[in-house]
DNA sequence: ACATAAAACTTTAAGCTTGAAATATCATAC
DNA sequence: GTATGATATTTCAAGCTTAAAGTTTTATGT
């Protein structure tokens, strides 16, 4: 529910329905506007970038489902975007010899090189697109945030 | 880019990265989680839920082009949306008199109703999911996701 | 009036996304 | 060692999403 400048719900308990609507809308807004860049800049897209960007902080490699579930999307989305990635050469899959059910993907050096250089451009366009929020603001909403994870993942 | 709870970036600038990513990750979550509740209680899905949230603030009715301006995304994604809440008779069209390009699309008697029934439940769910932010830090985060967006707006 | 541009919307192709079903491999219990 | 179940991954159908191109209608300039 993206709900916008109209007038807003008010009465007990809506104040959270007020914060769920902002929190989806600020991200929607960031998210179309890093879509279109990355699409304009570098002909790449936002799950391209995710994937990468966690096969980057894992250079030993990750499982198809570690992968999947550090990303919050379903196993056979990922199938997809790593075939693409695989069919780009950026990605590279390998058999393990242990396990032949699982395989380990990794980037490639190419598609080392070519993350490294995406992701600089990337930190530059959050540094502007989120320029206007001060760092003390950015500090204290990303503990919010934070406590909010812990909370969740520690839900029954 | 949603990186999680591994080694996180530090040096000058990385505040803002920092609080993208959780941002991103904190929607996310909560966005798979109503999308299952919608799927598994209703039997339907965030971007109808969407569209109509849209459409029962505007019991008149609102233009395609307005739709997707509202909600973030393009024209052609509302086209299809609607069309298939159009065909479940829970959304409608009409052709307007003065200018033939447009259709005002409204929710059918049935739409309104189903809606407000999603609606509340919907609301209770987030009370859920967010339960554990206090009313202060919602309505904090919420001041500050507001300034994010005026901010936005007023860009040149 | 006529051409040209602008606006509202739809269509299309490619890719993303999910949940469920299918496949293949491994682990466990007799 | 064989059956049974658990794991890891892929495949599939349906729907979502975008950007770009196409259609229809309206507005504008001359």
């Amino acid at each position: 529910m993206v709900a916008g400048p109209l007038p807003m719900p008010s009465g007990p308990g809506k104040d959270r329905l007020r914060l769920w609507i902002r929190l989806l809308r600020a991200s929607r807004t960031i998210e179309a506007e890093l879509r279109e860049r990355l699409k304009k800049e570098f002909d790449t897209t936002l799950p391209r970038f995710d994937v990468m960007a966690a096969l980057y902080r894992a250079p030993e490699g990750m499982l198809m489902s570690d992968l999947s579930r550090f990303l919050l999307v379903s196993n056979g989305n990922v199938t997809g975007i790593v075939d693409r990635l695989v069919s780009e050469g950026l990605v590279a899959r390998a058999r393990r010899n242990g396990d032949r059910r699982t395989s380990m993907v990794r980037l490639t050096e190419e598609g080392t090189k070519s993350f490294a250089t995406i992701a600089a451009a990337h930190e530059g366009w959050i540094g502007e697109l989120l320029g206007k929020v001060s760092e003390e603001d950015a500090r204290r909403l990303t503990g919010m945030l934070t406590s909010f994870r812990s909370n969740w993942e520690g839900r029954e």
